[in-house]
DNA sequence: CTGAAAGCGCTAACAC
DNA sequence: GTGTTAGCGCTTTCAG
């Protein structure tokens, strides 16, 4: 990694910024020029240095980073696959973190991505630490947030209600005929997104006149196992429900599965109800009621706002996209 | 973003220096001179400007890059969760791609990042395009090949055998009685490793005197509905098979879908038997008969492996990670 | 169409 | 314990 602008000036006869604009692509050179300073460049296997002129130019890198509360999750891996795609098509590159769904693990990673100066951020969530947000207010550099929808963002933002989410689904069910819910969560009180799809579930179901009976709110990551034992604990504590609510369709598979093995039949003895819209649930021998986030569509609209605005478009500081909820036979 | 160390130093009354070596923690200044620095630093908000650290010093920053087939596959999602949870602690930042099964891809990515010099690299795979693998010895930056197993990798290797998993698979099902076997997999021939499975499997069964029956590659990505399908399309080919082998989990409970739908029983009818351990293979109300793969562990030995080269640190070239064959109820 | 000069913010090396 | 000097590789600005 040795040849740098100057090494192939001088082989090619020309000055260092000559050598500059035929390489990124400018003007202002002749065809010989342009013909000989590439034929060099490609024979000293020259290697451009982004951090030279990321720092040497004005200070903002092609860097974007995004912080997603954790990695495994599979509808965060479709954001990122959405983000991505926009991104490398656009000439940037993506530093991903994750924040345990912990906002001062977010502030850490943010100060650590901020001090590479990045040409923007996309962050999960609307809660953030009140030191994260002064440090991206003062460095003016664009933020998304994405996946919970907030009217007052730090910069742009493009998501959807959780609250609504919960709300809808709570509707769905009671026009089913449910009246005695349970809900079935995970990551205890730390995914506040999760929490808003409960509370709106639950108000929901409260207005209707027919309360929320029983929730079971496990400490564990959300996965298949979880909503199996969820179930059983919640069923351990109240037989008395037609129906149970779970924080997403991992779960509710789960669920699934541990009412399939007591005999439990779905839907005629419990209801079962998802969230997120993961492949599985269109597949099941009873598809699952769940509802569907536009997961990749949420991260290349994350992306293009991002670029938009980096571009000095115009464009909207909200963008609200539709999930849609699907009756399933479950539910 | 204004404030850097000459700022400070002038704020704090000292030499640009003094505030380098109390704001990296290093030695060489009284206590009362890193008291009053650091005052002076939070109070002007300063925020390090890595791109010009690792610019001015030696050309290696803190930056590593990692780069996976696909961002949407769960196994990849609990890599880069091993990985980022091993390189965060040590103060790395992660920069990811995905080259979509694609040497060429990769190659553009490759390229991409390496002009910002970052610390070392981690691909996904022993294959890539002749010049990636010029590049990348040229540049002398260290590397990590996980996921498939290679005793000459570039660099460093932390991986399996996936000709040994088909070929495990293969002999398993044969002790189990199986005779007639057929195999689904998907993205065509983009996936080496999946092939490699697929040939290790073949060869098993042909050695034993039972070669395969049947197999059907779709183009598709390697999801739930894909495997049903796929399922769907080989026994309308073949239906004289008594197991099916699948690319991978996903694939292998959408075939368990298809079966169940159409009252094909398993095991009794047919096998069936996926790859990579994803945890609902486990709940199933019969348990998937699977290969795991410890996702996480792969990314957690890469990170490492990574970082105890760049200190200098002794280190294996390569690493091989035990896959285990879980027999379960359907294969 | 091309070149020279200046400087981005930081750190290594050395001087005091 | 602290300061000075030099320079990383590039781009911006301005001059020709």
């Amino acid at each position: 990694m040795k040849a740098n602008l100057e090494d192939i000036a001088k082989a090619a006869g020309v000055s260092k910024m000559t050598v500059s604009r035929v390489l990124r692509g400018g003007t202002g050179f002749s065809d010989d020029t342009r013909d000989r300073v590439r034929k060099v460049a490609e024979s000293l296997g020259y290697v451009p240095n982004k951090l030279a002129a990321a720092f040497g130019a004005d200070q903002a890198s092609t860097l974007v980073g995004m912080c997603v509360p954790r990695l495994t999750s599979g509808l965060f891996g479709q954001v990122l696959d959405g983000v991505d795609r926009a991104l490398s098509r656009l000439g940037y590159q993506l530093i991903i973190g994750a924040n345990n769904h912990s906002t001062e693990e977010e502030e850490a990673w943010v100060r650590q991505i901020v001090s590479w100066r990045p040409a923007g951020l996309i962050l999960s969530g609307r809660t953030h630490q009140p030191g994260t947000v002064d440090l991206l207010r003062q460095a003016g550099m664009p933020v998304v947030e994405i996946w919970d929808l907030t009217t007052s963002p730090i910069d742009m933002s493009v998501g959807f209600s959780h609250v609504d989410c919960g709300a809808e689904m709570g509707q769905h069910l009671l026009r089913r005929g449910r009246r005695r819910a349970g809900y079935v969560g995970a990551l205890a009180r730390a995914d506040v997104m999760g929490q808003a799809r409960l509370d709106g579930f639950r108000a929901a179901l409260a207005e209707a006149g027919h309360p929320l009976v029983a929730s079971e709110l496990l400490l564990d990551m959300p996965g298949f196992y979880a909503g199996l034992y969820g179930l059983e604990t919640l069923l351990s504590r109240t037989r008395d429900l037609d129906v149970v609510y779970f924080h997403n369709d991992e779960m509710a598979i789960g669920g699934l599965a541990y009412a399939q093995a007591r005999g439990i039949r779905v839907p005629e003895d419990l209801g079962i109800a998802g969230w997120g819209g993961m492949e599985a649930a269109s597949i099941l021998p009873r598809r699952l009621t769940t509802t569907v986030v536009p997961t990749t569509a949420i991260g290349k609209a994350a992306a293009e706002a991002l670029v938009a605005r980096l571009k000095g478009e115009p464009g909207q500081d909200v963008t609200v996209v539709p999930t849609r909820l699907v009756p399933g036979e479950t539910g």
